[in-house]
DNA sequence: TTTTGTTGATTGATCCGTCAATAAAAAATA
DNA sequence: TATTTTTTATTGACGGATCAATCAACAAAA
């Protein structure tokens, strides 16, 4: 039964269905039937939006993408001082949108695929980018540049390395763990420094 | 030319050829084929040796956990002080034989097929867990018990967090800055306790 | 003559991407 | 308004490629 203005719909419903897909297999072997089948519709269809199978697991990671930045946005609105905009930014990747299996073994997934594809090499770029400048945003108000730097390289680090422990569901075992783990790096290297 | 003998060399070669495959690709998404080839044998023949596809990558898998746990132990020999042990594990994992590209590639890809795989994430537990005791081992002789956990949670999760950065060429450039990242944020953590 | 090593050829399954066909809505035309 | 035409939505069926796994066959050593 074809209503009209299908197109942002169906869309939608194949990167969320793509995203699921991912999430419970846990990597990006699943087949575009696989996906169009949770979305409803026929494989042909999802081609017909989306054309190859890389442009939709391509358009799956600029989705997951825009939704992080669209949280970070949000957070970066409200704190005031320095101090706050760090803790702002690592709270945004362990906040209740993002710190899900799915988005997890998304992240994961996609991290691989990236050694392939240079499409979604470069959106990855992208983001760790714009998180090490959020980060130093923040801290360089609080360290000298260099030591600004560092401690941005880390806290990234310590980010990622949640994730990925995450998704092996070893370690840490939920967000309000993994934040006070990196809230308490923080609070060394930052203490003395800017005495709050 | 079938000379006797043939099976361990066969078997290593089979490995190393999975291990540099996977590394180039960037995936576990090599066939059966390439894999031979680069070992200068049949596809038949890999099978023959190692059965199914599956095998083959749980050994490669079991190999180089293998070779880290080898050169953990030999590492653990030498150092006397409970702070030079701490350091003497973090080393082992970016010393010149771990942190190669086509390592870190392979252990993010087995990171992601162990989702898939229960055997996969058997392997990578035990690992995590040799880990974090190792780790621990130092640190408690510098730390309270809960502190010394935390550390060594947090010290892991760099450690992960730094090959996942390394494998997108992305922050640090080499094992040298990675161990420094990494020390830097020890020494904030131990200085004051342990003081020396 | 049995064991060990080895491969080419083949099978069977999976899966991406295409295409022709169908049907409803919208637009254009009479 | 009634009709034709075009656009949008949708799918089943299929071609073609890839690959894991098997097997029969062959050769050298024991």
């Amino acid at each position: 039964m074809p209503k009209v203005g299908m197109e942002p719909l169906r869309r939608r419903a194949l990167i969320d269905a793509t995203i699921s897909a991912i999430g419970e297999r846990g990597s990006l072997d699943v087949t575009m039937s696989e996906i169009a089948g949770r979305a409803g519709v026929s494989s042909a269809l999802a081609h017909h939006y989306f054309g190859a199978k890389d442009e939709l697991l391509l358009a799956t990671m600029r989705h997951i993408l825009a939704e992080l930045t669209a949280d970070m946005r949000r957070a970066l609105r409200s704190p005031s001082t320095a101090r706050q905009r760090v803790s702002a930014v690592v709270a945004v990747n362990f906040s209740d949108a993002q710190f899900q299996p799915e988005t997890i073994a998304a992240w994961l997934a996609f991290y691989v695929e990236a050694q392939k594809s240079a499409a979604l090499r470069r959106l990855l770029k992208v983001y760790a980018r714009r998180l090490h400048s959020n980060l130093l945003s923040g801290l360089t108000g609080i360290l000298p540049r260099s030591e600004a730097d560092r401690v941005a390289e880390a806290t990234a680090a310590l980010i990622d390395g949640l994730y990925i422990r995450r998704a092996l569901k070893d370690g840490v075992p939920n967000a309000v763990t993994a934040i006070a783990l990196i809230e308490d790096y923080l609070e060394t290297k930052l203490s003395r420094r800017s005495a709050q």
